[in-house]
DNA sequence: GATTAAGTGTCTACTAGTTAGACACTTATG
DNA sequence: CATAAGTGTCTAACTAGTAGACACTTAATC
């Protein structure tokens, strides 16, 4: 079986990832709104000519790069790192450690949390996607059946869970993925709670 | 005037730098003897038969990366980072400073120090490297006159200098590029010297 | 307020770099 | 021993990327 096709569709896309690895190389040495069209394919070694093929401007430049790293994001949680996941035991658990692996795999992006003037949107759509994979890919369950108002519940622990991210982030990924994991684990431990993973079908 | 053009040669270069950036990242997930010329190419996102347009095999493609990294290194040392460079002072001297940018702007590369199965010629190169700057580009002078083996010297001080940079890296860059400097300054003035910068003319 | 300089967005014709695919060959793995 | 995976080489074909020019907009400088 011969299976060296790059599909044209992905071939395209390394273009793309080019740029947006220029992007946000750029934002972080000089801010957002002062990195132009120019500065991007001097960065990358293209053509300016080439940028414009593929986006229209460098606002939805932008935006491309921030919601495909969201999208891969929330598409992590359903990609295990350690096969055969299953209800949280005593250790790591598969979905939340995917969310935490995609991040550290694509650190030098998620890093752009640390800039001011840094990609439009990042700082608010972070905090959110998270809540949404908590809503959308989560079911948890109380140990004794005491009744919890779940949407509170849930929007509580994502935050929560975002905090830590931040920090972890902020301080330059300095503890192990596996070590960070086990801190969330260890701080959500102190809730009353009990964690499965949907996955897509319902 | 239109100064957009890419020199072809730069052009080519460009599927050579995203080759070795994807051999980097593969060395450090599965070292260097695990890593196939597939699995550079589909990391990079290119055909197999780009790869051996620009590299008859690994090996010396390998130690493309390898000279590349060196010679810039070498090079580095003539570019100041900080324009009008004088004789140490009191403050940070550029041709040392520009060795320690020119490893920082490329960490992703001079991170494989810290792996076992890495790079072939890395750690005896490295710091050879290290030792044939301060041989062919600095000349130091005695505070007093008082007389010193020159040549002992310099690989005294040259191979002090590797130490620092060793810790440096594998501590992940903690400190800035800024107080490394600054430490390497103080530790340097503990001995008899004084350092100035020649250059490319004898 | 006029004048540079730098960046933007668009469009063309061209080509060099990249691709798919097949080939015979060589390691590994079980 | 056999299957699987990787190597190195070559061809014909393509398409993604290129140079260059255009009119236009800002932003800074005198």
């Amino acid at each position: 079986m011969n299976n060296e096709q790059n599909t044209t569709s992905q071939r395209q896309n390394r273009t793309k990832d080019h740029l947006k690895q220029a992007l946000i190389e750029l934002i972080k040495e000089k801010g957002y709104h002062s990195v132009t069209v120019k500065n991007i394919v001097d960065y990358a070694s293209y053509n300016r000519s080439t940028f414009y093929i593929h986006y229209p401007d460098k606002i939805e430049f932008a935006e491309d790069l921030l919601v495909s790293m969201l999208q891969g994001l929330e598409a992590s949680v359903g990609k295990p790192y350690i096969p055969g996941h299953k209800v949280y035991t005593a250790k790591l658990n598969a979905p939340s450690f995917n969310i935490v692996s995609y991040i550290y795999k694509n650190r030098n992006f998620f890093e752009l949390l640390n800039y001011d003037d840094t990609l439009p949107g990042l700082h608010i759509q972070f905090p959110q996607t998270i809540l949404k994979i908590y809503k959308e890919q989560f079911i948890f369950e109380t140990i004794n059946n005491i009744p919890v108002n779940m949407d509170y519940f849930k929007r509580y622990t994502a935050y929560g869970f975002y905090g830590l991210l931040q920090n972890w982030i902020q301080n330059g990924f300095k503890v192990s993925q596996e070590e960070f994991i086990e801190e969330v684990i260890d701080l959500t431990k102190t809730h009353i709670y009990s964690l499965k993973y949907i996955g897509n079908n319902s």
